[in-house]
DNA sequence: CTTGACCCTGTACTATGGTACAGGGTGTAA
DNA sequence: TTACACCCTGTACCATAGTACAGGGTCAAG
């Protein structure tokens, strides 16, 4: 299996080399494998699980939020209830902010399309929808 | 115009009432009327605008970013030129952000169907299929 | 055999987004 | 007329999510 060093690591994925040391002390990652002098060795997995993290810190959820998320699945032998009740959850999470991302791409549409229109001399008539808030 | 005081506004839109303060000295909202003995008067444009950081804030967005978006609007004889540009531009961040909580779902509603499938002693064949981050 | 580019640990500092007083004013209700 | 619930300002503190050293080790190239 194929390796990185923290550096390596950070790189790939576009995150200073220092947020892994504390991801690691977060327990978002397993503290990888060590060389024989101790340095750290990464798996593809840990890339992907650094990625997935960006991702979802991107789209609003917190660290604690992201461990949640990563800790949902189910070990052998053990009921699916709980790790079912908490998927539900934040399916619900997940769309609700999908809904708010769509009002959000639905008034900045408008937005887009009444300045396309307008000539650029007269007044653009969108003051007021935005922050008006009623469409969110 | 009906007008609400810094406590009203904040149990309206469920914030902290120091929160409000804050948000004006970010400029989030413009500085409020004040009443004869100082107190802010706050309109229900103001409680709109803290209703849309909240929302805003939810979705992945900073205070920077939510300023932004706020300011989006053509002002009376002004070219839309540049708030043109800055709306697309925020509506590509959006569509984004969609696309990434739609993967997100994907991922979860497999998830919650597969562990619906599975016998609760059987094991559940999720393992993996997260934290590989693939399908973000 | 030392210089440079990595890595290690621990600890301190930073930015963002608040939250919580302290010390003081106002206005109504008992 | 005083008690209480508000409001004001300023300033200090807090949690989250990093970021930046300091002081030291390893190793390959010049």
């Amino acid at each position: 299996m194929k390796t990185m060093t923290r550096g390596e690591l950070a790189k790939e994925c576009g995150v200073n080399i220092e947020a892994l040391r504390y991801y690691e002390k977060r327990r978002l990652i397993d503290p990888p494998m060590r060389s024989e002098i101790g340095y750290r060795l990464y798996s593809n997995e840990d890339a992907a699980r650094i990625r997935f993290i960006r991702n979802a810190q991107k789209l609003g959820f917190t660290l604690n939020e992201i461990l949640e998320l990563l800790k949902l699945r189910i070990k052998k032998n053990e009921s699916c209830e709980p790790v079912l009740e908490k998927a539900q959850k934040k399916l619900n999470e997940v769309e609700q902010k999908i809904k708010g991302l769509k009002s959000m791409k639905k008034v900045l549409k408008k937005m887009i399309h009444r300045c396309e229109e307008s000539t650029l001399t007269s007044d653009c008539p969108i003051l007021g929808s935005f922050e008006s808030g009623r469409e969110l």
